[in-house]
DNA sequence: GATGAATGAGACTTCATTCAT
DNA sequence: GATGAATGAAGTCTCATTCAT
């Protein structure tokens, strides 16, 4: 069966996500969904194997969440709603992986940063994501500016690297100050950087 | 002397920045300046309060570094320069911590990060930084509107938070993504944010 | 298999009760029966559940024994013989135990005194194991005085006392005193007892 | 001065009473009295010299009180009055050391068996206070036996036996069992043993 | 497919002890 | 007479990992 198999990354992720790396045991993560130790070997050569198995995991949702958003149907500000609407980001994925603890950007941060620590390699796929969505939006961008919609004095680039780090330092520096509703901050930011691109 | 313990810090530092909690042991740290395992608890009843006070230290220093780069004389264009010249900021905590590890803003990030999961009462610290840094911003973004230099239709509410976020997620991206060159990107942000939001 | 457990705590119990607690390590436990420090985990969580594991092993025993030695179709005399001839307790003891290490009292003793320095609640399962005997000597006694055996006017409360006292003092101190041979102590004592409470 | 040097045996004794040997540290000891641990090594040259110390300490006091109580001017209900008044050993045991913590024979017992199982010497000292102490009362009862006070039928070693297997054993057994009233039980125990050797 | 016993390495931590000051 | 830094050995405990069943 597959289902073990899930169940121990889900497991696992929910650990990991919240946890130390080094703190997350096996055997917690096989008591916690029933089994013992040694059956986690089946599935995982090893505690490393599995940690990879679980980043790869959420990393492929955020990839496939921030193609979605910028679908080629959608327009502009569609596009910036969706990547602005950070609390969706987290919504979809406690969805999908049917668990509610990945509660905010720290979390998810948290995890992609201890991987990269233990495993060089996971810098690669973050540098792919980013990379992917920088293009993207510098692609969109230009359409747009072709369209006359955006200003044509913008450098479409810098723009894309932007949004970008606005997107990431937003959800990140959210997690923190005191009187920031992330919703409203989502609606702000869309609005101020509509109205400053936009012919 | 106090000699001894700062090196223990130092050494301590060093290592929690670049590796797991967990995986730094006591024993690396004592080796990596000459004494022994024991020694160090001289000094720190456990590793946990070593751990803190290295993170304290890198925060002491980032609160320093915010707070003199929106100095009460510096122009607008000043201040954000010195925001934005992410590069200076490791450079100066290097220099204070007379090491070269502070290679980047996902060290410190992760420091960060690491520090909130094994004791909440970091995130305050954070929270605190970062309203700080806010509010500064803020104040200053009012005063310049008051002289008619940034346009009276921004929300500086807003602005401030959007500079902050934008900071934090350009060191966090131009960490990752390739073909970013920080040294001008940061000139590049600087230019584009004043040509926004100044009359 | 049970068997590993059992082999560990015979071999604890040989250690904790010729040796100070602390100075008993986990490794020469373990070395002892031929196993790895790391396995005693798989059956006793901590050093002191190990030791509590042990003290309860030889408290039944004692108990059992006293019970033993009270049963009801023995006689006065009987019962007394028992209950002084204790080299018998230590020859029972070692041999459930499948050991010859409890040699005396004063290991006995010591084992119990550790156990309450330790855990306190050890105290109350001592004081149940005295009240029991105290309490089924008196009702013997009674028992005995009822029929015309033992002499009207003794205190049937206190002369259980004073025999369980005298038990454990005589165990105690004939453990230290030179030319006293403790079997002979025994006989002399249940005569010397008999003569002055029987009619 | 000799005042730190008494400083650190009674703060010592007071840790020895109540704790295990191996988890009294010096460092406590010294903490205690408001030195540094190197002090203690001015007058002690090792932590088992300073424990030895200590049982001296107390085994002088026990020897001192027993020969007080057996003083040739006493009458035989007086000494068997003075050894069967329990509480006041460790109320002078405590005035002596002006401590309030030897509060029971628990105390005193522990200290005995842990300090035989470190050092085997120590046995022997026990040994010479419990046998000054039945060869005293032997030689009281001879006398006694003589002066035609005390049965002639009775066998006065075994009787000094007996006395004091019971003083050790009431002792012991009062800490434990409920409802015994410790000045009561010397009070009845001296009642009914002059009733039993007297003629 | 899974269990459970067992290993072995490594971690944190404590402490008696030494010694220069 | 006393401090305080430092050592080094030992101890408890945790865990990833293996393997027979």
């Amino acid at each position: 069966m597959k289902e073990t198999k899930d169940k121990i990354v889900l497991k696992a992720l929910q650990y990991f996500i919240k946890n130390d790396y080094e703190s997350v045991s096996l055997s917690s993560i096989a008591e916690g969904i029933g089994i013992t130790k040694g059956g986690i070997y089946h599935y995982f050569s090893s505690k490393d194997e599995l940690f990879l198995e679980c980043i790869i995991t959420v990393f492929e949702m955020v990839r496939e969440f921030s193609a979605d958003a910028m679908s080629e149907n959608a327009s502009l500000e569609e596009v910036l709603e969706s990547l602005f609407s950070f609390n969706n980001i987290f919504q979809m994925m406690s969805e999908s992986l049917n668990m509610d603890f990945v509660s905010n950007y720290m979390d998810y941060s948290y995890l992609m940063f201890v991987g990269i620590k233990k495993f060089p390699k996971i810098a690669e796929m973050v540098t792919i994501i980013y990379d992917e969505m920088q293009q993207g939006l510098e692609l969109m961008f230009l359409d747009q500016q072709a369209k006359g919609i955006i200003k044509k004095d913008i450098n479409c680039k810098i723009l894309a690297f932007e949004i970008v780090a606005m997107i990431e330092g937003a959800m990140l520096v959210s997690g923190f100050t005191t009187g920031t509703d992330l919703k409203e901050v989502g609606k702000d930011l869309v609005k101020s950087t509509l109205a400053r691109i936009c012919v």
